[in-house]
DNA sequence: GCGGATCAC
DNA sequence: TATGGTGATCCGC
């Protein structure tokens, strides 16, 4: 999802739609809006920094609950492409549409019709003209150049404008119909999980579609938002897609690792192969062996569900503080909080670590079997 | 087996 | 004024 929990603060408050706005708080910024992003105000940066960048930055709390219900309409599409879809968070997911797209070859249109519906308010003296209600419409069909029909491959994609006069004269508001049918193609049916995926929420998304996972994850940042990007399975268009990938666009490359191989003159995929010699040595065999395969275009293509969770932890940062009996008190907060997670999910007898964290410092207390029951 | 480092979100 | 919280993995010891 396109800046999902801003998109959501904004869906909600349509005034912020053209102000710089980011969620989270004066310490911590979890998301912003692009005209946010205009001004470097980005995911993970502390509030008053962000202030600095932009003075109008409009700063929301979040709103979990809200980004859960919207994340679960979300994944009630995605089941229809694979119902054992690998969400990573609640705003972004892995599907294996392999099944789906031989099921899909063989349906006939009806089933890849979609309606798009868009509510049109009648003409009224005191309303507003209608043109000034398009903030209510989806971006993605009426804009002049709508992204997901004008993108290449789209040549199966129709779309029909049914008689207005059928639909409309139901009190207030009438319903504007306008009929499109999907291909059967991988792009054409992960447009349409984004068309419906729009209709339903009013949030776009944006989306890769490749033969594996990591691939699929660097496309999926090539053409947002509210854009997809597909590589073919096809070993040279592969290689040829990889050959300038910045390292740092990989998925597990973070920014440690990044300037580590930077530091080899490492930049790109290609370099990455190239200098496999060298990493071998270098690093351990298995960081050897995720670089080849990285550099090689290769990853997983078998979507794995967690098992059990294996930790389960709660951790706080405060300020400074050295008074004995504070420091306790946090103890016991912390003990209390992670007492309170752990009942949730039924869980006794486990072992727990308590973690107190500060700038400066950070104290540890050592791991301990929960007494069943606490 | 543990803790530090790293990474993703 | 002010730089988060949770879970996973790898690796050295």
């Amino acid at each position: 999802m396109d800046a999902f929990y801003a998109a959501v603060e904004v869906k909600d408050a349509p005034e912020l739609k053209d102000k710089p706005m980011a969620v989270g708080s004066m310490s911590m910024l979890s998301t912003s809006n692009y005209h946010a992003r205009k001004y470097g105000v980005r995911a993970a940066m502390p509030g008053f920094i962000a202030k600095k960048l932009c003075p109008n930055l409009i700063i929301i709390p979040t709103n979990f609950d809200k980004y859960r219900a919207v994340s679960k309409e979300v994944q009630e599409i995605l089941v229809d492409y694979d119902p054992n879809f690998l969400p990573m968070s609640l705003d972004e997911a892995y599907l294996d549409i392999t099944e789906h797209l031989q099921q899909r070859q063989n349906w006939p249109e009806h089933k890849r019709m979609y309606y798009c519906h868009r509510e049109v308010k009648e003409n009224r003296d005191d309303l507003q003209p209608p043109c000034d209600d398009l903030g209510d419409i989806s971006p993605l069909l009426f804009e002049d150049s709508p992204p997901i029909l004008s993108q290449q491959g789209s040549v199966h994609c129709e779309v029909q404008q049914t008689d207005p006069h059928l639909q409309s004269n139901e009190k207030e508001l009438h319903q504007q119909k306008e009929k499109i049918v999907f291909g059967v193609t991988a792009e054409e049916a992960v447009k349409e999980m984004r068309f419906r995926v729009e209709q339903k929420t009013k949030l776009t998304a944006s989306a890769g579609i490749a033969p594996n996972m990591m691939l699929s994850k660097v496309c999926s940042d090539m053409n947002k938002p509210n854009g997809q990007y597909r590589i073919p399975a096809d070993r040279d268009v592969v290689i040829d897609f990889i050959k300038n990938l910045p390292i740092r666009k990989v998925p597990g490359i973070g920014k440690v690792t990044e300037k580590m191989l930077n530091a080899l003159g490492i930049t790109t995929c290609t370099e990455l192969y190239q200098q496999g010699a060298l990493l071998s040595i270098l690093f351990s065999e298995s960081s050897w062996h995720h670089f080849l395969q990285v550099s090689l275009g290769l990853g997983d293509t078998h979507l794995e569900r967690d098992g059990d969770r294996k930790s389960m932890s709660t951790e706080r940062t405060f300020s400074e503080i050295s008074k004995a009996a504070e420091q306790y008190s946090l103890c016991r907060d912390l003990c209390h909080d992670l007492e309170e997670d752990l009942q949730k999910e039924g869980l006794r007898g486990k072992t727990v670590t308590l973690k107190l964290k500060n700038v400066n410092f950070e104290v540890k207390t050592r791991a301990c079997t929960v007494p069943s029951p606490v």
